[in-house]
DNA sequence: TAGATTGTTAATCGATTAACAATC
DNA sequence: TAGATTGTTAATCGATTAACAATC
């Protein structure tokens, strides 16, 4: 359970999709599967399933399968889904709000601590109980609540200076929905949702006809 | 330039990337540009965007780089950025209202035509000046409209529902923010964004410590 | 012309798939 | 035991990088 080794990206992006199939599986009260049976449901091979989960120690059992919700506890486990994240949002946009006001990801382990916006008029407000705050409050807050990830939903301009303050103050997780590439240390991690991107993907598949 | 003949989904998904850049090549009034200095800016090698560059027809020349504003409008072309896209929102909740209500995909050509909800308190309401309405009258707002790429932001029970009509009805293009893989024919083409499973694979890195 | 830089081929690297012995 | 299915190695495929001749 703890082997690990090289886990490599590609492996990591599929993971939320098996965390997503076995999850349905569970409620299903599937309590086993084979690596045949599950390609089938979630579209990759079985020899990828297989190689995949085996990246992580050996939970499987031959002539048998996988069992649910062993193999799905294993799965939260290396997604890091056994602890809690405490998080900010910069940024009361459209999209700050938005992520503010879903409360799915509370219930993944993602809470949601403050929101900080440069905008007077939507300091003092409130999205599901918590106060938008200026954002010059944001270093001392972040001196004062120890903070995992951080969400920039600001405008790209301001993203990589709002991004410098919460590295500097000891966030370990960005997740950037601003369109640039964010510069950090190595020890920091980066997820970016880029909405343009992948619209632009999109009209891209669309006049590729062949 | 229309050589056009094997990109890789690979390539495709570096190009939204190149247009960012080239966009902000242009605004700084640069003209031409070397593969190198392209590299050094946009973190690919050199090597890898010469080879990207040219599944498209050769718009370099030997000794002297590429020229910006001809590199960046064949992105464009590449892109399917020179023509208009109609879109529609089906879900007008958290999601579909950010989306809605941000301005910047228009400016790439992605027109906003209608937003449907099957909420009666929603239905009515206003975004930026377009009405939302009722779901049940999607159908036939397709068949009056002829509509590119339907935005999907209804909870993941209702998704491919809501595909199944948009489809039906001569939709080739989703963008999909429900946390479910849509079954479509082959020629229509989905972008999916999912932003829960971007959280976990952050959560993931956070916790892949070596 | 000489220097620079592409276009393109060849080499390498990594990820996926196939195959099958191990074993439940 | 016989059948099923994994874990794992080997083969294949594709994508990235290196190298260099072509040429501006």
């Amino acid at each position: 359970m703890d082997k690990k080794k090289n886990i490599s990206m590609a492996v990591i992006r599929r993971l939320p999709k098996y965390h997503r199939y076995l999850g349905d599986l569970m409620k299903n009260d599937v309590d086993r599967i084979s690596s045949k049976e599950l390609s089938e449901k979630i579209g990759f091979t079985a020899s990828q399933i297989r190689q995949d989960l085996n990246c992580f120690g050996d939970f499987g059992q031959q002539g048998y399968g996988y069992n649910v919700s062993e193999l799905y506890s294993q799965i939260c486990n290396i997604l890091g889904l056994v602890k809690l994240y405490k998080t900010v949002i910069i940024g009361a946009g459209n999209i700050g709000q938005a992520i503010a006001n879903y409360t799915g990801f509370e219930k993944l382990g993602f809470e949601l601590k403050s929101i900080f916006d440069v905008n007077p008029k939507l300091i003092g407000l409130r999205i599901r109980d918590i106060e938008i705050k200026d954002i010059d409050y944001l270093p001392d807050f972040l001196k004062e609540n120890t903070i995992d990830i951080g969400i920039i939903c600001v405008p790209s301009i301001n993203a990589q200076k709002v991004c410098d303050i919460l590295v500097k103050n000891g966030v370990k997780g960005i997740w950037n929905f601003a369109p640039v590439d964010l510069v950090v240390p190595d020890d920091v991690k980066v997820e970016g949702v880029h909405l343009s991107d992948s619209l632009l993907i999109l009209s891209c598949l669309l006049n590729d006809m062949e």
